[in-house]
DNA sequence: ATTAGAACTGTTATATGATAACAGCCCATT
DNA sequence: AATGGGCTGTTATCATATAACAGTTCTAAT
């Protein structure tokens, strides 16, 4: 169904109006065949999100909804948005930052483990890592059975490095 | 130095007094080692700390200190405390909890990474895993120079499980 | 011992992130 | 068109963390 793994590499330069389309109508697609619905606010909420390749703030998003938007926002909408969207896999959330992020590809649910530069706030989802392996098997020795994984790296992305 | 690999399992009953005595007798050696002042209030910072098993916020830790001390603190006296047993790598933070916990072998520096449970939540710090082998093969892959590590697993641990 | 500077702590105020509780609206199903 | 569940609005509040500045204590150098 979706074509996730053609997006352009985000630290490229690129047409990212397209991205952002692209992970709406994946969201769409998500939501219908999960049965949920895809309101305007959530809509709104989740293509906000998207515009940024650094993680979002909830205050953030709700500051550009009511300046864009005109729309009265308080705290607790974008809250609801955004649990829902998380739900969903839509977005992932990103405790060492308290920010929000899109998820490239939400068609399969999973954990997102995150790349996060220091300098340029970019935060690069790993998708193919070992790292879930090498965390199953951490938790398998000790007997402990895993529900959700925070994984979340901080330093210099290669951009940075090379512009440093 | 430091016998830290002999701490009992923290899952198991034990006289925790002793794990308590130990840890702060061992952070005396590591500030003392690195020139830093191991002082009344950091020392009793890291104290309460380390009578949780289980990671304490800074509001508990404000608390306690204000209840049992007669201490009138306010949340920067603790804030700094914490920050400076980070620093020194005597407590690691919880992204994921805002909340802090002692470090069992604070003589070498190391990031943590932890086994949260969600039923009892106890946090385990996982001492030799292949994790962080599995991160820097990510990272290098991607040209990215780790310069922190955020994993934190949430679950259930043996005990609570076996108990369900 | 004295003192100057650095480090530590106290204190007030405020920023930032998140949720509780309840009211009202929309919309899918009947 | 009625009804009931789900979504959103609104107000108030809680929880976490830091800025800024004042005062104190410790250390090192005289």
């Amino acid at each position: 169904m979706s074509d996730s793994h053609h997006l352009p590499d985000p630290q490229q330069p690129h047409n990212h109006a397209h991205c952002v389309s692209h992970a709406l109508s994946a969201a769409e697609q998500v939501c219908a065949r999960d049965g949920v619905r895809f309101t305007t606010l959530r809509k709104r909420v989740l293509e906000l999100v998207w515009q940024s390749h650094k993680p979002l703030g909830a205050y953030d998003i709700l500051e550009t909804l009511s300046r864009d938007d005109g729309r009265r926002a308080a705290p607790p909408t974008v809250y609801r948005a955004l649990d829902f969207l998380q739900e969903q896999g839509l977005v992932h959330r990103i405790a060492s930052l308290n920010a929000f992020i899109g998820c490239p590809s939400p068609e399969h649910r999973h954990q997102g483990h995150f790349l996060i530069c220091l300098n340029c706030h970019i935060a690069i989802e790993l998708e193919q890592s070992g790292i879930s392996d090498a965390i199953a098997e951490a938790a398998t020795s000790q007997g402990f059975t895993i529900s959700s994984e925070t994984v979340e790296i901080s330093g210099l992305c290669a951009q940075c490095q090379a512009a440093a």
